[in-house]
DNA sequence: AAACGTTTCTCATTAAATGAAAACCCACTG
DNA sequence: CAGTGGGTTTTCATTTAATGAGAAACGTTT
């Protein structure tokens, strides 16, 4: 999404051109043909065949007062689709559910793409709901929330710092690190804890507890977090309880993936109480 | 979705074929290229290229044990996106969130495609969670469930019968309505009260009350239900409450989208309460 | 009803998609 | 560990099928 999408060597010139269609519909903002076929610099012939042929296939509509093209409701149906397919949800879902009606906080599931998280699941939490912005299949930068950074501490420094390179760290916030040598310190850190905190980093007044769900072979394949608003996270010392919680759901739906936490690969670490 | 998806007569080939890739992997089975391949019977060289493409844009992608492809996380931003640009959506979810709060009772947003809806947004109830088989994206038949009846009911009766023709009604439990005859007398009764009943007729002991939404121009553009276990959502007496309370949030809803229910284009069934 | 902007359609050109088949890569098996 | 077989990746020549130009149809505005 977003982006252009590096075209690979094999790459269908007109399925590019289609998905590129659909990628720009992706804000929301519903366009006509020829919006369109400007924005993606295709001739509006062609641009006319492939929302024709997204048309038939529900994965665009039209608006029927204006005739614009917005996405369709194949979408969704997509998205329900990936979701059934998705082991690390479904193994997840239950542990996330008991762990939201434990800490009746928001609880999130998301898994990393580059620099930046997507939300796989989310739970509101039991009191006020809509306060953070987070939504299923939306993303939100790595280095500034308690997944994203829980999930970078698993990868080698090395390539993390090089992707760093690539991107500035925005000052979200006043506790936002935007330092890239105290990110890389910090994420050791993390990586020794086996847990990531966020005192708001990205959203001023959202704080969090993240913690990193292995799969069979041991590789990180996704994080859990449990936020809330500053008033009710605590950092300090009822943390304790809430840190003990989030690990321990993280290392549930890691079982439920087959991850054993006996003998690892990776060799520190692993003297589960360390914070 | 599902079947073909009418080629129309300007369609390209290779979309129609990239996403009838998307659509096998619909079901969430893994599959490696050779399968795919066969299933949609297209030579192994352009599956891998559609495939490459289609990974080159995250809408699928592999699994790392096995090499198999599955639907990717693109499915889930496309999904994010449409639902953001989806104006009935908004307009409807603080007024589901409010009617599941005071119902404590499931409840249910839902457009027609056809003779099925397919679930726009679902609010679990406040007791148990997850007894309902209704997911967001997925689809149900029309003619046995309280948001279908609601929205067929607003549909041309023969058009309705016509469609009918194409179809058997399965018996999916002891009052689920097979006789099409019978359906379409009853579809003229659920258009008078401007509400329908669903008392088990698709889910055995799952009960529900519909309502349809309407936009600016007076046309339905989906309905919403609330929805409960049979010995919680009782059909006859101390249904008025939930009935009203139903079709008041339909009302709401279709205010927001600017329907003005002064002079409706229809004329009978303007005397809101015959029920 | 004229003028404009957009969408739909036709057609000829040729780029780009295609399938056959070869090369390559693994995982098994003897 | 060589040999076999199934799958995947790559090449290449053929020709289909995508493409853009432009014309026609449509609809909206003045």
């Amino acid at each position: 999404m977003r982006e252009a999408g590096k075209s690979n060597r094999y790459n269908i010139r007109v399925v590019d051109r289609a998905i590129s269609v659909l990628n720009v519909l992706a804000d929301g903002k519903p366009r006509t043909l020829t919006e369109l076929s400007k924005e993606i610099e295709i001739n509006s012939s062609t641009t006319f065949r492939l929302l024709a042929t997204l048309l038939s296939h529900n994965l665009v509509q039209q608006e029927d007062s204006t005739g614009q093209y917005r996405l369709g409701l194949a979408c969704l149906e997509l998205a329900r689709a990936y979701n059934t397919g998705d082991e690390i949800r479904r193994a997840a879902l239950p542990v996330l559910e008991a762990l939201r009606n434990v800490t009746k906080e928001t609880v999130h599931l998301a898994v990393l793409d580059e620099l930046e998280i997507i939300y796989l699941e989310k739970l509101e939490g039991l009191h006020a709901i809509g306060l953070m912005s987070s939504r299923v299949g939306r993303r939100a930068p790595a280095y500034c929330t308690g997944i994203g950074k829980v999930l970078l501490a698993q990868i080698d420094s090395d390539l993390v710092a090089s992707q760093l390179k690539n991107i500035t760290l925005k000052q979200y916030t006043d506790t936002t690190i935007v330092d890239e040598g105290e990110l890389l310190a910090h994420l050791v850190l993390v990586r020794n804890r086996g847990y990531a905190l966020d005192l708001g980093e990205h959203e001023n007044d959202v704080r969090c507890v993240a913690a990193p769900v292995f799969d069979q072979t041991g590789k990180t394949v996704a994080a859990i977090s449990v936020s809330g608003p500053k008033d009710r996270i605590d950092p300090t010392e009822s943390n304790h309880l809430l840190i003990e919680q989030t690990t321990e759901a993280a290392r549930t739906i890691s079982g439920q993936l087959g991850y054993q936490n006996t003998i690892t690969s990776s060799r520190e670490d692993q003297n589960a109480e360390d914070h």
